[in-house]
DNA sequence: GCGACGCATAATGAATACAATTTTATACCC
DNA sequence: GGGTATAAAATTGTATTCATTATGCGTCGC
């Protein structure tokens, strides 16, 4: 053990192939590109790409395991399709760690942090008056990242980006109506505050009924179809 | 649609190659057959299993997305080394879902469901008595496991799982004290009273405080080596 | 005309072959 | 004797090939 060896130095991630395909992909899944319950051949992938199926198959397994995949043996892999009914399933659990987040946030975050998220949160603010509907939702999701950053625990940010990850498969950012934008931002107005205030207990539980009302939110976007990927795919 | 067709038949998973390796791979982890930090070698496994490498690097690149193996760029899988740390970071969120899963038993159960839970819960105690850890261990787990399946949410059942794997990973079985083991003990009885009394909010709260306690036996057992696995594994 | 069967084609699953990187061993120099 | 450099061996990454399974189409029978 020599004194230059610093103890916190990640492995130099080298990303191979099938790590690079893995991103690519899930953000094909995001962007709509591969759109759900589609077939997603093996081949076409591999001139898109220009790699063999090797690393690519591999890729496919891993986002198998993520749940954006349905892999059926022998018949290929499929976008998974979001039911109403896993809505219903995801979004408790994404509740149980949004709220930890928020615990584990007011007991942790620095100035510096709080200061960071409340520049975003007035950024989205104006983009909210604006009714600039793309980039709110770009600082949303940053608001929402930082939080969860501040809580300063790797294992519940990866368990709850696999979950916000399949709610994405609902692509529901069309959908939200004027009024529970309204509501949306009142509520971000009050996690500002509860934050500030470091009172985990009401973040927690302001951050749970944020979530509850983008349920709705996700579930309408499900009820009115899948197929209007086109004029959606621009938002990412 | 005829008369004949079920209406809830899954689709019949005819398991692939790479699945059936993902599950054995994973318990041969579990069993303590590969230890912590040790190299795996494809070959050696391709060899064991007689299958060529392709469907078990598939297999690997699973299990890293669960977080049982590290794999390293171009330097092979090594079966992933729980640090303390790792440890503290886990277990909140565990705490997390099984609060949550507590939440939703209690909501849930049915009369015959929670007989059985009840049935387990007594032999477990007779284990306890005349202290036999192995099979204490194994009611315990399915105890946990009966009050995951009432809260009936897939998602969670999943998301829990795969941290009660990593946990597993501490191999942390032989180390459970007689004073901890006994306080485990009345924990259980205190779970499932309040599981019969349907109180969600009182059974979140002692899954939580049960689960902090085993939190500091697994530290311990990482404290006290991870080397000793020839013994534990006969628990398995 | 409608449905079932069978064959041809295409796609996936798995094994083998080849290329690139790392690890180990050896020789050489200081 | 220790350390570095180089070369050989082993291991991993990727591509290609072969085998198996599903899919689509045409034909046959009813």
């Amino acid at each position: 053990m020599n004194g230059l060896a610093q103890p916190t130095v990640q492995p130099l991630s080298r990303s191979s192939l099938h790590e690079e395909l893995v991103a690519r992909i899930r953000e094909m899944i995001f962007s709509g590109e591969l759109q759900g319950g589609e077939r997603v051949p093996e081949q076409r992938l591999c001139d898109m790409f220009g790699v063999s199926r090797t690393p690519l198959r591999e890729a496919l397994k891993v986002l198998g395991g993520e749940g954006l995949l349905d892999l059926l043996p022998n018949r290929g892999a499929r976008v998974t399709m979001l039911t109403e009914a896993d809505v219903d399933e995801i979004f408790p659990v994404m509740g149980a760690l949004e709220a930890l987040s928020g615990e584990l946030a007011c007991t942790r975050i620095t100035d510096a942090e709080f200061a960071e998220i409340r520049a975003l949160h007035y950024q989205m603010a104006l983009h909210h008056t604006r009714r600039e509907l793309p980039q709110y939702f770009a600082l949303n999701q940053q608001i929402h990242e930082a939080i969860l950053r501040a809580a300063a625990n790797p294992t519940l940010e990866t368990q709850y980006r696999s979950l916000a990850g399949r709610i994405r498969l609902a692509r529901f950012r069309s959908n939200m109506t004027p009024a529970r934008w309204d509501q949306a931002m009142r509520e971000h107005d009050e996690i500002l505050a509860a934050l500030e205030a470091r009172d985990g207990g009401r973040l927690s539980d302001l951050l749970g009924r944020h979530l509850e009302n983008k349920r709705e939110t996700v579930k309408q976007s499900i009820r009115d179809g899948h197929g209007d990927s086109a004029g959606v795919a621009a938002y990412d």
